[in-house]
DNA sequence: GCGCAGGGGGTCG
DNA sequence: CGACCCCCTGCG
């Protein structure tokens, strides 16, 4: 495999650090240099942001061209996203003020789902060091730089793993929702591949929560985070939770019930509520003190 | 220092 | 609605 390098101009709407930290995708680290180095479908990619341009070098099997434009959502507005937001509120402004820089990355859909089941009830060093430990056990080596990464086991390559050796590996009681999902992906009971084609965003969802480990709050991670990319769904975590309290209902963080978010999030913000949700939610955990 | 609650990007029974 | 695996944090 041969090392390929793609150099652009910085598109309207894009920084690295708030792709990187809005909590979408756990597979990136940063270099001493400021730029980011991650694993991409089958690929490695370093990626730089300097005086206007980005600068990416990659090695595996896809064009880095055409990976980027993809994996970045390039081709959308965000631009007039952001317009149209503003207009709904002060709060609007401020979130997206704060997290200008966000893109909704077009990750692959089946470590999407995975990565997030394995999200549930847990803490953000400790989901990257599981996926970390299932990509270098079972996913495939390559060398960038001197150094090895691995990619993001396929479900072929997770067919063969027990409950047991999950276990093993510190994924908890994640284990058995982990191996069912897989073969059950595997039995093509769900069939990643045709899950798109599927117009309807509540079909879609109804299918992935037929998924061991998948309920509410993951279901629309997948929806928002993946290639499915469906930009009206509302993700509701502690921190979305505890944000529209705050802002919106004005009530005590505990006693509101999700569907109450889910309603103001819908007459709110309509088609574009899983973008709100990233500015709300990244600034409100950016900025914890308030 | 060390030990022990407390809680974390929820889901399931 | 309580339990759940693991691990890191904060407090006594």
């Amino acid at each position: 495999m041969e090392e390929q390098t793609y150099t652009l101009k910085t598109p309207e709407c894009f920084n690295l650090k708030d792709i990187f930290t809005c909590g979408q995708c756990f597979r990136w680290q940063q270099n001493e240099d400021k730029s980011y180095t991650g694993i991409v479908k089958q690929n490695v990619i370093k990626i730089k942001q300097e005086n206007g341009t980005i600068k990416i070098k990659s090695i595996g099997k896809d064009n880095i061209q055409e990976l980027t434009t993809q994996y970045f959502d390039l081709e959308r507005d965000y631009k007039k996203i952001q317009n149209k937001l503003s207009q709904i509120d002060e709060n609007m402004k401020t979130s997206i003020k704060y997290g200008q820089g966000i893109r909704l990355l077009n990750q692959d859909l089946w470590e999407t789902l995975i990565s997030f089941i394995i999200s549930a009830n847990n803490n953000i060093p400790r989901i990257q060091k599981i996926i970390q430990r299932l990509s270098e056990n079972y996913g495939n080596p390559i060398k960038f730089e001197n150094k090895i990464y691995y990619t993001f086991p396929t479900p072929e390559q997770l067919k063969d793993v027990t409950i047991e050796t999950y276990r093993k590996l510190g994924l908890g009681f994640r284990d058995k929702r982990i191996y069912e999902t897989t073969q059950k992906i595997l039995k093509k009971e769900v069939d990643l591949q045709k899950l798109n084609q599927n117009q309807n965003t509540q079909e879609v969802r109804e299918i992935l929560l037929t998924l061991p480990g998948v309920g509410p709050k993951v279901a629309d991670c997948i929806l928002l985070f993946s290639t499915l990319k469906r930009l009206e769904v509302f993700p509701i975590d502690v921190w979305v939770n505890r944000v529209m309290n705050e802002l919106y209902i004005h009530g005590e963080e505990n006693k509101i019930n999700k569907k109450q978010i889910e309603q103001i999030a819908k007459q709110k913000f309509g088609k574009l509520a899983g973008l709100a949700q990233q500015y709300l939610f990244y600034w409100r955990r950016e900025n914890e003190g308030l």
